[in-house]
DNA sequence: CATGAATGAGACTTCATTCAT
DNA sequence: CATGAATGAAGTCTCATTCAT
């Protein structure tokens, strides 16, 4: 039961296992959305799964949904350097706009858990949610906006598309592959549903077992190729 | 009280009775999910809005859940029929494309109430739920993959990318931007949401008040151009 | 488990049958409050005294504290109509106080178990409650400074009490002649106290077993004459 | 972080500084009550109000409800012996009488915070309180008791009502007209009460705003010659 | 003695679903 | 078929109290 944990050092915790503590019930949290879905999550789950009591969360988060938030800040930064990171280790827009896709594709393959909170449970905590992570997606999204600007403005990339628009494309494609690809990943945890309304097992068309690391390829042909400015227009 | 439906006749309800009050409440229900999210709605805010019985509700549907999926296949055929049909307007393959992407985004603009359920709630019926939708949506993105697939074969698009692929990553497309704009309206009803853990109001960047109608050239340009065959290739 | 009564006619219970429910509710709910106390009452406790399903409550008050205080209003027409009528059964306003005094002790000792939720478990629910109840003793207060101002008008009482100062000032001597015979009763329930900080055993003085109905001479003595206008004052 | 207290000068602390400090919490304690209400004042605002730990608490005090009791003594102590001195200031039974209902009211008007948890909050804390509260509330009533039994002894007061009783009756209209005259004042803390059930704002017949201290007068009239021994009786 | 992070029992309330009429 | 009152399981969050340092 008890468990001498660094933070037991008395009424003196420093905050550095403060943020410990907090970072292994995000992971806890993770791991439990993941595995059961936002909704079917419960408190307890995830206060089981980082080994803490029920109150402990609350001393860390102000409520479930705060979790849940406070999960996705703390990915999307995460996810935010990396693609940052990815764009300035290359010179050219086009190629830019590549290293983006193939490091986010990556990523996803890199970290399907992560990417599965990310991509999936995240958005089911009411539309709210949806609206909240607009804002936030908004790095990403500028980010790859500023990229396709840069090539606009050197001519490369047409300008008859603007720029955050291009962006919102490009990022549509990348998540609906993400998404596409996690649920056709067969070893994601039963979510204990009552019961199916009808017979439905979740079947897919032709895309469900494709390789997505491979398809950064085809992405990137055909973002690079669609957007490319033609000469003779 | 008043009894003014076609089943206080008399003699038995006839089957396009019973079809019409299942139409009534599935009407009901799309206008309650657009207007209070999936979660928030009540069974018997839909019966309300329906004007029957919360028990009625269960003699046409199984759950509350199976409204959403009944909703969804009911909107979804509409769907599927509309862009069948345009893709049908059309000779060769490009045009068809085209065709597909601008019918789409034209009914989004046509129908914000059913494509706000269509593309915001419905996937916030748990995991599940967008497994089933996955499953649901393979009829449109067969048309896709198949338009596709003749353009190949025609040698007009090129074959480096795989058919059901390609109509995925376009699917993304017009998922992503339709959310956006439908995200960016501001007539949705309120959701009465308790307090948002933190002063997130849900600000969006650039591509918020974009016309969605318009949007069309822009994807069927990055499609067709992105997809379009190198013939140095 | 499965109980016919007589709203089990269907789906159109009438509204005396919905009234007499909420009766049902309340009596428990005094019982309940009487015996364990406000606070350590339980919804449930309410609900199975009264022989419902814990949601059932809801359906008639919309939350613990609207029954208590539902109860309050309950008990305390009742108690106004009883005073009201004693005091109109009397002519002269020093025999109307006589009355009021003597109905109220009696009622006491009659219905000790509403008396003692009236008296003590109405005043635990935060102060709210007090200021709550403060409004609506109001009318009852109101009888007493009517009758006392008309014993002012036409000489019979003193006026240099103002009357509604009188009146708080019986109100008061009643109330804790109340408090003190309900607490000094015996036959009050256990409240399954934890543990009680001390030794205490909530011992009395001396006036614990008093006759409170015979106290009513008493209070109507000190009343009438402490009242009394001095003609030579 | 920073330390002042006696037991930070190194040495054991004393019993001055133990008794010091429990003072401290029980001055704490009473601004929390006054300004919360019992059962919203949580013990972590008594610790901070105090600036100590919340545990130190339980160093000083068994539990929360005993921290109320022991507040409720130590003022309670307070009260007794004012009124006892105010007793002793008189010679005769009536002017004692008048001396010890001016001494209260006008305590009242004093301390209104130490009144406020004394006539109000400390009787939230279910009827156990109440019980005690009578038991401690004894010697206040033996002091009345006492004064009204010397008097009737000398033939001023009429002996028809017991003192104990007759006690009462007096204590029942000091603590009326504390109780009302203190939920009178506009300048009481916010309780941050959620809802009212309706749309209760607590108003108050005609005595609200009546002077405390004057309406000594009126209870001295009142009581001495209420009780006052006719020789033609 | 003091600290304060951690604990965990417990209760209110909601709402999908049932079923007697 | 329709009704809608009743059901009751289930989950979030609070907060008094403890105890290792």
């Amino acid at each position: 039961m008890t468990v001498h944990s660094p933070e037991a050092r008395g009424g003196r915790a420093s905050a550095d296992d403060r943020a410990a503590k907090r970072e292994r019930i995000l992971d806890a949290a993770e791991r439990v959305f993941a595995h059961r879905g936002f909704f079917a999550a419960k408190v307890s789950d995830i206060a089981r799964e980082a080994g803490v009591a029920d109150g402990t969360i609350y001393l860390y988060f102000k409520s479930k949904d705060d979790v849940l938030i406070s999960l996705f800040e703390s990915r999307i930064v995460r996810v935010n350097e990396l693609l940052a990171a990815a764009v300035a280790s290359a010179e050219r827009p086009r190629d830019q706009l590549i290293a983006f896709v193939r490091a986010y594709l990556q990523l996803i393959a890199d970290q399907p858990t992560a990417a599965e909170v990310l991509t999936i449970e995240l958005r089911q905590s009411t539309k709210f949610m949806r609206e909240y992570s607009a804002h936030r997606f908004g790095e990403l999204l500028g980010i790859l906006a500023g990229v396709i600007a840069a090539g606009q403005a050197r001519g490369e990339l047409t300008a008859d598309v603007p720029a955050p628009v291009a962006a919102r494309m490009i990022w549509g494609i990348l998540d609906e592959l993400a998404l596409t690809w996690l649920l056709g990943r067969t070893d994601r945890g039963k979510r204990g549903r009552k019961s199916l309304p009808n017979g439905v097992v979740g079947t897919d068309d032709g895309g469900k077992k494709f390789d997505i690391v491979r398809a950064a390829d085809w992405v990137g042909a055909l973002v690079t190729q669609g957007l490319e400015r033609r000469s003779n227009a």
